[in-house]
RNA sequence: GGGGGAGUUCCAGAGCGGUCAAAUGGGGCAGACUGUAAAUCUGUUGCUUCGGCUUCGGUGGUUCGAAUCCACCCUCCCCCA
């Protein structure tokens, strides 16, 4: 499932495989389809065009839209949104946090009212197995509490208790779902999350005590949601020793370019982000100069493309000027052709990542690229 | 020819004696965005050597003080002939 190839310092090159993959090469970049979409107008079909490998989708999100029974009747999520490479689904954990003037945590889960109508919606762990059971991901996330930065130590060591009893519900829960015969996708993996905001003693109890429920993965969660990002780097140098070397590792919802970089050279394996689709459809283009923002007067009549050094299709084809044109009439298609140069850019990274762990040059990568990345251009 | 209405900062449009460099939108310029309630949100938008200076169709006037009141002029719109 998860096969460590190569090591440089504590960075790690690997290949994950799962029900609908042969072998994602990490480190990886999962592109971000909350609602079973790209947004921006991204498809299923796009996806491959900018070397995606992973596709992650939210729990929360599609259960109250369209809803898992009805994903779960038309064959599940991968043949419902035509992607049949990994799907890893989020657990609604997340909207814990995002969401959190709209819920009430209890011992036995999560009260919503829905952002939607505001309907209220019970989700607790074994809630949000069954609705990733019924989406019939590769990857399902155990629900936790995404609890936001700074937090208060008593606070935080609560949260991250309840979170541990919340895993070993989830876990149970999810053996159960992949034991039933008619289950969409009986090799559904799970993934544990380590939670403790930023003290590294609750982080380091907090992840000896998952890593004994031996989940398929582990990931780091609860970061880049209001510390500096020195805080952030800190907690991963102070909870990774911990981690089952022999599983994936996964920084929920992390980051930047940079931040990217920063977490393969602490041995993250897996990472996901918004940040390439949401800041796409603001104007804001990633580069390996820097990041240009395409609404800036300066772009205007530049006749070159966002980047001469991206082979992207949309660097392959259009001007900045015309994309500056695009987003300034407002027209769809330039949050679409942003956000797959994006993607595009942000898969390509993690390629030349792995590339130069390949042939043992990870640190010079590093050096060359950890801040330069992060300039604007 | 007669009657009525209007001209405000890039645009639309408030203001109708001082608290007006002038509301609010839009546009422009810039910034933020990290397991997506986000094609969103925020700042800024006459000039300035930061003391002030020049603006509300034009000219002249009333007043301590005018975008606001008066006179004439210019331009535009509507109705009647």
């Amino acid at each position: 499932m998860f096969k460590l190839l190569k090591t440089e310092g504590r960075a790690r090159r690997g290949e994950f495989s799962c029900a609908h993959g042969g072998a994602v090469q990490t480190p990886v970049f999962m592109n971000v389809g909350t609602q079973a979409a790209i947004k921006g107008g991204v498809d299923a079909f796009d996806l491959r065009e900018v070397g995606c490998q992973i596709e992650l989708s939210n729990t929360y999100h599609l259960h109250l839209r369209p809803g898992d029974g009805l994903i779960r009747r038309l064959g599940g999520l991968h043949k419902f949104m035509n992607w049949d490479g990994p799907i890893l689904t989020d657990s609604g954990g997340f909207q814990v946090f995002s969401l959190a003037s709209l819920r009430r945590i209890k011992e036995e889960g999560v009260y919503f009212s829905s952002h939607i109508d505001g309907q209220k919606i019970f989700m607790g762990p074994e809630e949000s197995m069954r609705i990733q059971s019924n989406l019939g991901s590769d990857v399902a996330m155990a629900f936790d509490e995404c609890v936001e930065n700074p937090a208060a130590y008593e606070y935080a060591k609560a949260s991250c208790q309840r979170t541990l009893r919340w895993l070993e519900r989830c876990k149970r829960e999810h053996d159960r779902l992949n034991a039933l015969p008619d289950t969409v996708n009986p090799g559904q993996l799970l993934f544990g999350i380590n939670q403790g905001a930023t003290f590294p003693d609750l982080r380091v109890w907090h992840m000896e005590e998952i890593a004994k429920l031996d989940c398929d993965g582990y990931a780091i969660g609860g970061l880049a949601v209001g510390e500096p990002t020195q805080v952030m780097y800190d907690i991963i140098d102070a909870v990774e020793p911990h981690m089952p070397r022999e599983k994936p590792r996964y920084l929920m919802g992390v980051g930047t370019p940079s931040n990217i970089i920063e977490g393969v050279a602490r041995g993250i394996d897996f990472f996901d982000c918004v940040m390439p689709s949401r800041n796409g459809r603001h104007g804001k283009l990633f580069t390996w100069e820097g990041t240009v923002n395409i609404l800036n007067a300066k772009h205007a009549t530049d006749d070159r493309p966002v980047s001469e050094r991206c082979g992207c299709p949309v660097c392959r084809r259009f001007s900045r000027a015309y994309l500056r044109h695009l987003f300034k009439a407002e027209e769809t298609l330039g949050l679409r052709l942003a956000v797959l140069h994006n993607l595009y850019f942000y898969n390509e990274l993690t390629a030349k990542i792995r590339e130069a762990l390949d042939e043992g040059r990870f640190a010079d990568f590093r050096a060359e690229y950890s801040e330069k990345l992060a300039a604007r251009v």
